[in-house]
DNA sequence: AAATACTACAACCGCCAGTAT
DNA sequence: TATACTGGCGGTTGTAGTATT
């Protein structure tokens, strides 16, 4: 009783996905929601394995995705975060809920890499530099601090899972740079209000054709318009008052909300959740303060996150 | 204009952790 | 408790597009 393959290699079709498989796909998540990947393929008829599908979603179909021009500011954040969490693009991604894990890497290793190296090559841009290069070798405060990370992480999931009405998402949640609220995972921040605004108009749907992305905004123009219906068809099938959070999570594709910078706003200090906001804070003015950057960064790493870790809880 | 080199990025592969049975 | 299975992640590859010679 061997562990049969994800897919039948022999009939799943490999390469560059057509606008009439995404149509295919996106249609299909319309109806069912993502998730239960397994049997996606089988029922849409898709000559696609699962996982195939899975990424084609997640990484380029998917409602809120950004596509290319990282900002200065995304790029800095990137490299930030790639010193302090190392190749762990999904966590990275966490942090830009715009950008895929698999476009940050693919920025990381395309741009960023290179750009550091020439910078350190020639005459260091500091600013971009320093954030990197001290942390190239795997040091004990490193460790230390990935571990740290790892703990907050888990504690956050934690309380995520008890909470599930008041998720504690402050932390994590530095907001897009673009008022463009995205899906990141099932365990993360859920819009509840439907607020079908011009999130076509302000989010790049990611498509290789224009016409996917036509397609895709129509429906997404139709899904907002429907929401009301989608959800209770698809929550439904989650039999009512227990809903899925992934199907909760699709029908927030239509209630894209415009979201503010990614300077903290003032309001994330209600009650709920000020106790964790301030180190959200605090995390954000490191890794956009230009000013910490020049200074002594294991230092300031270290303080950051053993405020982040002791403020949390 | 053609050939070659380079770049960007979509997609695949293999591994791992979590979950269901 | 052990095993099967799924979904997710990071590394890597393939290829289309662009720049250079």
């Amino acid at each position: 009783m061997g562990r049969p393959p994800c897919c039948d290699k022999t009939g799943v079709k490999k390469g560059p996905w057509t606008p009439e498989e995404d149509i295919i796909l996106v249609s299909y998540i319309q109806e069912h929601g993502p998730g239960n990947w397994r049997g996606v393929p089988t029922n849409t008829g898709l000559l696609r394995c699962s996982k195939s599908c899975r990424l084609r979603w997640t990484n380029y179909l998917r409602p809120g995705i950004k596509r290319g021009n990282f900002t200065d500011q995304e790029e800095k954040l990137i490299i930030h975060l790639q010193a302090l969490l190392g190749n762990r693009w999904a966590a990275i991604a966490s942090y830009l809920p715009e950008r895929t894990d698999n476009d940050i890497k693919n920025y990381w290793n395309t741009h960023l890499k290179k750009k550091l190296k020439k910078l350190q090559n020639g005459d260091t841009d500091e600013s971009l530099s320093s954030g990197n290069s001290s942390y190239q070798s795997i040091s004990k405060g490193q460790w230390e601090r990935r571990l740290q990370t790892d703990i907050h992480m888990a504690k956050r999931a934690l309380c995520e899972a008890l909470s599930l009405e008041k998720p504690c998402d402050s932390f994590l949640d530095l907001k897009p740079f673009n008022g463009c609220q995205s899906l990141t995972s099932p365990t993360q921040t859920q819009t509840p209000t439907p607020t079908p605004t011009s999130s076509t108009s302000t989010c790049t749907y990611a498509s290789s054709t224009e016409n996917i992305s036509k397609l895709l905004q129509g429906w997404m123009r139709n899904s907002s318009n429907s929401s009301n219906n989608d959800t209770s068809s698809s929550e439904g099938s989650a039999s009512g008052t227990t809903t899925t959070v992934k199907n909760s999570n699709f029908n927030n594709f239509s209630t894209l909300e415009p979201l503010s910078g990614i300077q903290s706003s003032p309001e994330g200090s209600d009650d709920s959740g000020s106790a964790q906001q301030m180190p959200l804070s605090f995390l954000e003015t490191w890794l956009l303060d230009e000013t910490i950057e020049q200074g002594d960064d294991e230092g300031l790493l270290d303080l950051s996150l053993d405020d982040n870790t002791a403020g949390l809880f």
